[in-house]
DNA sequence: CCAAAAGGATTACGAGTGTAGTCTTTCATG
DNA sequence: CATGAAAGACTACACTCGTAATCCTTTTGG
């Protein structure tokens, strides 16, 4: 593997979420995207667009004069990279802190005690 | 509040762990532990604590000629602060797709299927 | 008493980040 | 054809971080 996965930054992240929600697109585009939830300027964008470029996250191919912007980075990978990165950082590498964690200090919601069981039932089905 | 809660770097929470998990404790103390299990210089630790101290996340209490610092942020706040963060960034601020994403993309061991277990079981029981 | 060591304070310096501004090229329009 | 707007390329600049080195005091061992 040549490349080491990229490391996106929060504000580069936002610009990948506006693709990961749509690809290919423009610049002009994208700009427009956030500068509708966001308070950025145009050249601000436009610089993060070009550092993605620049560490591979995302990938342009010419149309006509312009180029139009392709994420390179899958959400999920960029997900994962960033849960591991918080599991090895701050609980030592495993999930079941996490989780101790939330069950004892965050409230969760009804959305997520489902999600928590479905979990579980998968996890057994998959189990044998 | 007077201080927004003080954002602690990778490098910077190596040493808080040295502080969570014995406090108070002199700056040789610390450095001999982080000497031990990482291959950090004197200098170097002695000034992620002194930034720790500027951030307000240990307190330094005169003892003789040198210091004793504890912690002012416990890990539980900053375990908390650093979950809330990834939730945010990266999930939209919801655990479902947190727990979605583990499920679906991350091989969980024993440990963490059990304490999913227990964690689900004191949350029913909770819940009326 | 003096010189070295220990501890802390200050300074350093390159990479990455947030947040733009300027320069260049290229169309499109009057 | 000359201009001006648009897209991209390059430059800027202050701040944080990782990683130390240097400077200043105070204590202490010879």
């Amino acid at each position: 593997m040549p490349h080491p996965p990229p490391a996106i930054s929060e504000a580069e992240s936002r610009v990948m979420e506006a693709l990961w929600r749509k690809s290919p697109q423009s610049s002009e585009e994208i700009v427009a995207i956030l500068q509708r939830d966001s308070d950025w300027h145009e050249k601000t964008i436009r610089t993060l667009l070009g550092r993605l470029l620049g560490k591979g996250a995302v990938s342009a191919e010419k149309d006509g004069r312009r180029y139009l912007y392709s994420p390179t980075l899958s959400r999920e990978q960029w997900q994962s990279q960033e849960s591991r990165s918080l599991l090895d950082r701050v609980f030592g590498g495993r999930l079941s802190p996490l989780l101790a964690h939330f069950s004892e200090h965050e409230k969760l919601g009804a959305k997520d005690v489902a999600e928590l069981r479905r979990l579980l039932e998968r996890i057994e089905k998959k189990g044998r």
